[in-house]
DNA sequence: AGTAGTTAATTAATTATTTTATTAATTAAG
DNA sequence: CTTAATTAATAAAATAATTAATTAACTACT
């Protein structure tokens, strides 16, 4: 005993010794009970390689500190029963902010990726000027402040937004990058609490492969697709962030031979034809040209006519909407073949906006894989949609927050 | 001290407590041998957490199981020079043999990656057959006979297959896969020497890697530019390899809308017109369409080149095979931008036959790497050319070897 | 040349950890 | 209802590791 506490400990880089060989042991208990969850004291000697009395007196330092939690005894086959261990929920808190176009999404999250409350769909409208960024941490404070919880039991903040990330220095590339400061620091000054930044797909991505279902795979994608499309990666079980954190841009890798001006400069971008912003601007030119639609009632103006109501007019069997989808993912899948090829991956995972279409999406998407991938490599892969919608983003931002202050991952 | 060597306590799965880390920490002092070179006990004490006394102990314990060796006194600024130890490169050694399809070349490497006696291009005929499997035997089991050292001295051998391989379970899909054992367990009993198979562009993929200038990149590609494309990853600082083993299959990546049927049984993969299959296709048919070449004048009949005939004629700056490579080399670059925008590496690697045309065909793959992927991603990545040749391949099978038998990696 | 200043290696002392033994708690069988 | 069997938790003993102290080896400066 040292008498400091877990995140004292953490903090000093200084630590050697005895105490760097405890405090190791200590994140390998708490990694456990995250990826594993509880466990008995037999247990986790067993799994860690410690024996019986070392492994109880860490998980009693921990219990001090707070972060765990005695889950009282178990039901055993013979002999005496033992105690179970897991982390304390109410711990601490983690504040996840999932930012998108329009709106903000709040997530507080506990140490057991439970969000105990959310706030969705708050007002706000992404630009690149320091009034929007006021106008966010402004949200954000008040989300920490009603949340009843106290801010000191508020350990960090996990902020999403879309565009090229640099988490290690918490520079964004796309968005408020008017001061010379990082943009995490920015923030964490402003709110007082340690703030981390991360790509919006690769947060959803986290979120998604940490949560119940997946949490064996360890090779994994996470397709983002909304007006463009993001993608996360999973390899060797690690998120995968690429020398500078600019890996998974699958939206701008060149497969068409066609004219299209995308956004990011270069011309036949996946994204020119098989993204949200593809599928709008090809159903306003179907509909000028006179294709007939229940959309075009609505809109006397088919320049008018967004995302939303193409994906909603899928969802009411509108026969254009579910033709144009059809042909989106046709070519998504196209693009995800590559992907498997080159990948491998166990398991693909379509998420975001137009992956509330369903099977319309993913019918032609997995019969494009399969014309496009070979047959050994992509039996091994499994296609599934997103079951989290919009949850996904503020547990992953609040997953990876977690995840990187008590040293879990890197 | 348990009286067990190294290799006896690596095999006993049963160790536990204190022998238990003892062996990892024995590990970890090899693998710093291995990975960064010679050390100190204070450097290793540092480095590896762990105090001076029990890092004198196991790197002792080492050096009599004659893994390690003391190399003697080192220059120091001041006070008293301490003595480095690193691998003992004559303890033991490895076989690694590198299959091509029509020939096998050998290399006896040891411990500290030099190949100390190497046997090129022994003529072999790869194909599907018993016999092959046969003689592929013999051609090892002498060439570690004749090599000197001694059978015993021999820890394992690794062997580069072209094709898919899961190197887990040692089965190869492609060739000698006409006996139900997999073939690594095959050899193995053949020849009495543990066996790993892997897959030809990721074992030369390991030996560039591993090999002096790249040790420091974490994500880097190597593209082995042959008759086929193949290519190894290394990302977050380990070989890649997908669910199965299938991972890096760039050569069937859908990128073109052309009809030409692929070997694979699909069409459009970037094989089809990228390759020095393609390559030798299409100097064939311009020849026969009256384009003009030194090569022509050598082969009354055109279907008589072969690929090694027009790399030769590149270096002759022959106009036709200069053109071509060009070609080829600009669709190959449109390939590579795709993985550059998806993994955002910092070091691509091309090496195989066709990279030995050097500048003729690595120009335009930078020119189209730079015109299809991201600035920012792609000013991120150093494009170069293989130097090791056909060493990398003997190399890489050999360090595979060590580095599995070490339990280095897994 | 001698001495102060450094750093390595070794040894001794101390601290920490594991192992073993013991006690406690529980189930199932007789 | 008691006892044997089984497993957990705790305590004591034995072992092993670290830390601190010492000695050794070397440099540079006076």
């Amino acid at each position: 005993m040292t008498g400091h506490t877990f995140f004292e400990d953490l903090r000093n880089g200084e630590i050697t010794g005895v105490a760097y060989k405890n405090l190791q042991l200590k994140k390998q208990i708490l990694s456990w009970f995250v990826n594993t969850g509880n466990a008995t004291i037999a247990d986790l000697s067993r799994e860690l390689n410690a024996s019986v009395p070392k492994v109880g007196e860490l998980v009693n330092e921990l219990i001090t500190d707070g972060l765990v939690k005695d889950y009282g005894k178990i039901e055993a086959a013979a002999g005496r029963r033992p105690n179970v261990y897991g982390l304390e929920p109410d711990s601490f808190f983690f504040v996840g902010v999932d930012i998108k176009q329009y709106y903000v999404n709040l997530g507080l999250g506990d140490f057991r990726n439970n969000l105990v409350r959310t706030q969705e769909k708050v007002p706000f409208h992404l630009k690149n000027t320091p009034e929007a960024l006021n106008r966010l941490c402004d949200i954000i404070s008040e989300f920490i402040e009603t949340s009843g919880k106290g801010k000191r039991k508020v350990l960090g903040i996990g902020v999403n937004l879309s565009g090229r990330i640099n988490f290690k220095s918490g520079y964004s590339y796309s968005f408020f990058h008017f001061q010379e400061d990082p943009l995490s620091k920015v923030i964490e000054q402003r709110l007082g609490i340690s703030t981390f930044l991360e790509n919006d797909s690769r947060a959803v991505a986290y979120g998604e492969f940490s949560s119940g279902s997946y949490t064996h795979e360890k090779n994994a994608f996470f397709i983002n697709l909304e007006h463009g499309i993001g993608m996360g990666l999973l390899l060797n079980g690690q998120l995968y962030y690429g020398k500078s954190g600019f890996a998974g841009d699958i939206g701008h890798i060149p497969v068409f031979d066609n004219e299209i001006l995308c956004h990011c400069g270069k011309k036949g971008c996946l994204e020119t034809e098989a993204s949200g912003a593809a599928l709008t601007r090809i159903f306003i030119q179907r509909i000028r040209e006179g294709a007939s639609s229940i959309v075009a009632k609505r809109f006397p103006n088919p320049g008018d006519i967004q995302l939303e109501d193409i994906l909603e007019a899928v969802k009411q069997e509108d026969m254009l909407a579910i033709e144009l989808i059809a042909q989106i993912g046709e070519k998504l899948g196209r693009g995800i073949a590559i992907l498997i090829n080159i990948l491998n991956p166990e398991l693909v995972i379509l998420g975001g906006a137009l992956a509330s279409t369903g099977d319309y999406i993913m019918l032609p998407i997995r019969s494009a894989i399969n014309k496009y991938s070979l047959t050994l490599v992509n039996n091994d892969t499994r296609l599934v949609l997103s079951r989290k919608g919009e949850q996904a983003g503020m547990s992953g931002a609040c997953l990876l927050v977690r995840d990187r202050l008590l040293a879990l991952i890197d």
